[in-house]
Formats: structure tokens, C-alpha cells, sequence
DNA sequence: CTGAAAGCGCTTACAG
DNA sequence: CTGAAAGCGCTTACAG
């Protein structure tokens, strides 16, 4: 092990400069009441002995972690292949790393570890923030977060009243765009298969497939609950797909869902889009390089974290910034949908 | 703002259990040197106040931040799709919750943001060890974090000398039994779509593909580089496939490019596995549900990540854990991989 | 077994 | 414009 050769201190830029240790401190900050000639010099001799703020002793006086938190929950098997938080991730850093925050981040199995990963982070005050995301119905992170006192955005808006800011994306414009691009392509029997009702996006996204559905004057009556894994596609598909009167589109809630169903699909025998017409969410890169490649509804993910930072950054700094609406998100027509095959005869 | 209630210290359980800070500090750490009565008491004490220590306290005087640093280089393309990193931060959490440790993680566009970043977490010291992920030929990172004094894990052997303990994953295996599988099923004409050369398991994985070929009496000449995106995958198809010798089978590095090349070929009319064998690596769990699914070699991300954790902790904490083998990468065949087509007439 | 004190490296009133 | 001092909340020799 090589010796660590100390770092310096600002007592030793102090005594090299010959000012007093708060002096430094208020040139090194920018403060005022320092004149320009002894603050250049303390800069100068800063410089010189290669003097870098400790982060832990400005922590301790100021009461910061200069860090936000984001805790994931996901049971391991889904989190591969669900494109949002990659994307999402990187867009928080690229606001925080030029703020000079980080991002500290717990990746937690259930809704139990959870509330504890979040307890934990702001016991340690390991963060100045957090985020929550995957927003549930009656959300008890909302809850906790008021109770714990720790500053926090949420993605869209809880249904409890909430007093963080949110930033929200309009999913249910996808979805819609989605029906309504297969109901003039001739489908009339389409299906979705939504997220986990407990989810708000996962029900909001099944309400909007409702709404547009009712809009268009056609049931609704194909609808099966998953979890949003690949492997609730598949069978979601195969459930869909059995009964005689079977629907020739499928909007699915997020993308690896409908890869997965595609798959089913195929695998039957079924020719996509001209037997079947199929829709994502989410918008996986690996999704446009399928045969035939998936129509989808693009999120924006790393704005969507880029902006969410932004806000909670101001939050910690003690303004109110509101709640932001982002652009909706979009429908990308791709070549997995196509008109209707024509009805098969009506017999009975 | 309700009115932050400030948290207790121990100078608060001190002066009410009638003893020194140090003391307290003594009993809450456990330290010998206590009376059994007094360290009740205190406990006690401590309990009633509700007291959590202040790991920014902790951190200033013992020199720790109890966190470790990842730093994920990737274009924002490519990020997505990729089943390796969710899977392995999952396991690096699962070691790192229960030891009180926190992850700290950056995502940067390319290198020279990524060594700023890992200068910048060291000189902060937001953590007290690093992993160094994806290797790359001199890689600069090894030289930096030796020069920054920081513990650091390699994921795999660097090929220039290191200092920090390898954990490290034979992924020569699962190419090579790949290879061997394709060769079995009659395969003679192999191509290999290979990962950047300039990253170590992008080359590794190529030679295993080339010593594999060699072991088998067959010309590794069809080998095309890339940089491990779907995009890449669908070209380096597309070339491959347009010569009159277009190969019968192609191994991918990744699983991205794997899907985005079955999607090319399936796209010009080929039947995978009947006229065209395919391959990928890491094991995404949507490649399971393809039609056909997808054969790959799987690769224990998740384990992978709390091995690094454990050594890196290990290490931090002063002992010298020396290097680890996880087991190999294990090819696991699926749908899309079947016997070689009859070759066509030889005409010339 | 216990106490009093210094130290970690900053920031921030308070005085002059 | 500048200095001396206290404070953030712990840990850790050093004495007894």
C-alpha cells in the first residue's frame, strides 16, 4: 500500500496564505467580503497545493448530501429488457453530474423493502431528495415521504393528495393514438393487455385503451391483467388467442410484452400484421429491428428523468416548482400493424 | 414546512443517560470497556429518543463514505436492451443492503467522461471503492485508480498488471459451445458478429470464436466488428448474409444484435433455424419468448454482482481477497439454432 | 470501567 | 475587509 499523502486542509491553505481558515472558506465560495487581492492569493495558493473541498466536512456544516435517491422495485426477473429506466437513469445524470449531485440508487425486490430502502436512505440522509416512480394506488411512499420529511417528485400524479411536485408524461395519448390508428385500419375486436391494476400507469393505460374503445363504439371486453413481464405476454396472447372470436389487434402496455406476444403469435402460425396487428409502449430500440418491427408508443424516458431532477433539485433548494406537463407520449406506426384481415364468415 | 424536529445526538442520550459522549459512542458501537448496566442504560436511552446515528458524522471521522461507485459508459442507444447491467446492479444490491453500504452510480456518454467521473467520485470521496466494468484494452482506469489510491474490483482480467482482485467469468466457454453446437448440427460456414475490438470481452469472445473454428478445421473469415448495438446487429446481418457463401450460422456477442439480426433475416425471407442458424449472449429474458427463441449463452449477471460487491468490500475493509472464477458462461440452446441446410449445388 | 478533550474539515455568525 | 471561535455529530487516543 503506498502512504496516503494527506490531503490539504483548508487550515493549510490558511496558514500558507496567512489568513484565517473562515477567510478561505468565504474566498473559496465566493462569498463577499473578501478583497480581491488576498482571494486571488488563496485561490492562487489553493491551486497550488492542490487543495480540494472534502464534501463529508461540508455535508456535516451545511446538512447536505448533495445526492438524490432513486429506488427501483422490481422483481429481478422483469428488470432485464424493460427499457424505461435505463433511458430514465441517464437522463438524471446528465442534469445532476454537472450540479455536482449524485444519484445513489437501491434496486429493492418488493413493495416491503422498498418502504425500507427509502426509510434507510433518508435515516443515513444519504440524500437531499428522491424520486418516486411507478407511481401504485394509495402509494404509501407519498405518505412516508411527507412523514420522513424529505423532499421528492413524483412521476405523473398520485391519486392521494400529494405535496410534491410531479412531472408528468400523457400516456394515455399513446394509447389512444394506438386504437385509433387500428380502428381506421378496420380492426374492430382489439385487445389489451395491461400492467398490474395496483400500478397507476398500469390502469390509467387500461383506462385510456377503455376510453378510446367506448369512443370508437366498440367493446372493450379484451382485457387481461399481467405483470408486465415477457413471459405474462406470451401468455396473455395465448389466452387472447384461443377463444374463436379472437381479436385481430393487440395493444400491449409495455414493449417486451408485446415482443413476447409477437413471438406467440408467430409461433401459431399467425402472420403479423396481416393476421394480426400488435402494439408496444415504451419504445425498446431492439423493437425496431424485429420482423416485422414494432409499432410502439415512445416515452422520452431520459427527458422525462432530466426533468424530473431539475425539479427536485429546485425543490431541495427550497422553491416550489409546480408540477410540469411533458409532451405526451407518441405513437410510432411501425410495420406491426396493418388493416383488418377480412372477417372471417359469421357462421351459427 | 412543518418544523424539522431535530434528530437527537449522542450528546442528547449522554446528558440524559448521565454519561460522556465518548461512552455512548463506546456502547452504541459495541466496543468493549462498557459495563454491562451502563450499555443497558444507555441503549435504553438511546432507544427512547429515538437516536439514528448520522452516517455523515461517522464519515468525517473515520474516513469512510460506505458507498461504493459504478460508472456505466454507454451511448444512450445502446443502454437499452441490454439485460447485463440491471441484472448485475440487482446483485450488487443484494450485498450491499445488508452491510449497511449504499451504490452510487454514474452514467456517462463515453470514456473521457467516465475517468472525469471516477475522478470526481474519488475526489469527493463519495465512495470508498470502485467497480471497473467492460473492460477495455489499456484500460486507462486500472493506471487512474491505482494513482487515485482508490480499492477497485475488475470485472474479468485486464490485460495490463493490476493491483485489484479479478472476479472474473469464463465467457470463452459459452462462445466455444456455441460453436461447437453449430458444428455438430453440420454447420461449416460460421460467422461471428463480434463486440468492439477495443473492449476485452469483445475480443475475447472473438478469439473463442476463432479458436473454436480453428479446434473444428473451419475458417474463422467471416467475423464482423461492431459496437454491441441492435442497429449494428441488423448491418452486420445484412452484410453477411448479401455474398453467394453467406454463412449458415452466425454467432452474436450480445442479444440485442442476436434479435435485430434474427429480425433482418427474417425480413429477407430466410427461415430461422431452417436456412439460417442464430445465436446470442447474456440471455435476455425476451429472447426466450422470440419465435423462434432465441439459443444464447447466459451469463448469471445478478451473481456476477454480488461476488464483485463481496470482494470489493473485502478489500476495502484491508483484506487482500486475491482473485475469483465464477463458473463459466453456459450456452443454452433454444429454438433458434437447428441443423445446417443441404449446402446448395456447387456452380462454377 | 469511565471522563474530558481533541480531532475529522468544513461553515457561519459574531466582533472588530 | 478580516480574525477568532463555535459548531456540525461523531470517534478515538489519553488519563485516570
Amino acid at each position: 500500500m503506498p502512504a496516503e499523502r494527506p490531503r490539504p486542509t483548508i487550515a493549510d491553505v490558511a496558514e500558507r496564505a496567512g489568513v484565517s481558515k473562515g477567510l478561505v472558506s468565504f474566498a473559496l465560495n465566493g462569498r463577499p467580503g473578501v478583497s480581491p487581492q488576498t482571494r486571488d492569493r488563496i485561490l492562487e495558493v489553493a491551486r497550488e497545493l492542490g487543495w480540494q473541498p472534502s464534501l463529508r466536512a461540508r455535508a456535516l456544516s451545511v446538512n447536505r448530501a448533495f445526492a438524490l435517491g432513486l429506488v427501483i422495485t422490481r422483481d429481478p426477473e422483469i428488470i432485464t429488457g424493460d427499457p424505461f429506466y435505463p433511458s430514465f437513469i441517464a437522463g438524471v445524470e446528465r442534469e445532476l453530474a454537472p450540479a455536482g449531485q449524485a444519484l445513489v440508487l437501491s434496486v429493492v425486490p418488493d413493495e416491503e423493502a422498498e418502504l425500507a430502502a427509502y426509510r434507510k436512505l433518508v435515516a443515513d440522509r444519504r440524500v437531499d431528495g428522491v424520486f418516486i416512480t411507478d407511481l401504485r394506488h394509495d402509494d404509501a411512499r407519498i405518505e412516508l415521504a411527507r412523514e420522513l420529511n424529505v423532499p421528492a417528485v413524483t412521476l405523473g400524479h398520485p391519486e392521494t393528495p400529494s405535496p410534491f411536485p410531479a412531472v408528468s408524461m400523457d400516456d394515455r395519448a399513446g394509447i389512444e393514438a394506438a386504437v385509433d390508428h387500428l380502428v381506421r385500419l378496420g380492426h374492430r375486436r382489439i385487445a389489451h393487455v395491461a400492467g398490474p391494476a395496483r400500478m397507476l400507469h398500469g390502469s390509467r393505460r387500461r383506462r385510456a385503451f377503455e376510453d378510446a374503445m367506448a369512443r370508437a363504439g366498440l367493446p372493450a371486453d379484451l382485457v387481461v391483467e399481467t405483470d408486465f413481464r415477457a413471459a405474462d405476454g406470451a401468455r396473455a396472447t395465448r389466452d387472447l388467442l384461443a377463444p374463436p372470436d379472437a381479436p385481430t389487434a393487440i395493444v400491449y402496455a409495455n414493449d417486451p410484452m408485446a415482443i413476447a406476444g409477437l413471438g406467440f403469435a408467430q409461433r401459431t402460425g399467425l402472420r403479423v400484421p396481416d393476421d394480426l396487428s400488435i402494439t408496444g409502449f415504451d419504445g425498446s430500440d431492439v423493437g425496431e429491428h424485429l420482423f416485422p418491427a414494432l409499432s410502439t408508443v415512445a416515452t422520452e424516458a431520459a427527458g422525462w428523468g432530466a426533468v424530473a431532477a431539475r425539479v427536485l433539485l429546485r425543490s431541495i433548494a427550497g422553491e416550489e416548482p409546480g408540477d410540469t406537463d411533458l409532451p405526451p407520449a407518441r405513437f410510432v406506426p411501425r410495420e406491426s400493424t396493418a388493416p383488418a384481415p377480412p372477417s372471417p364468415p359469421a357462421n351459427g
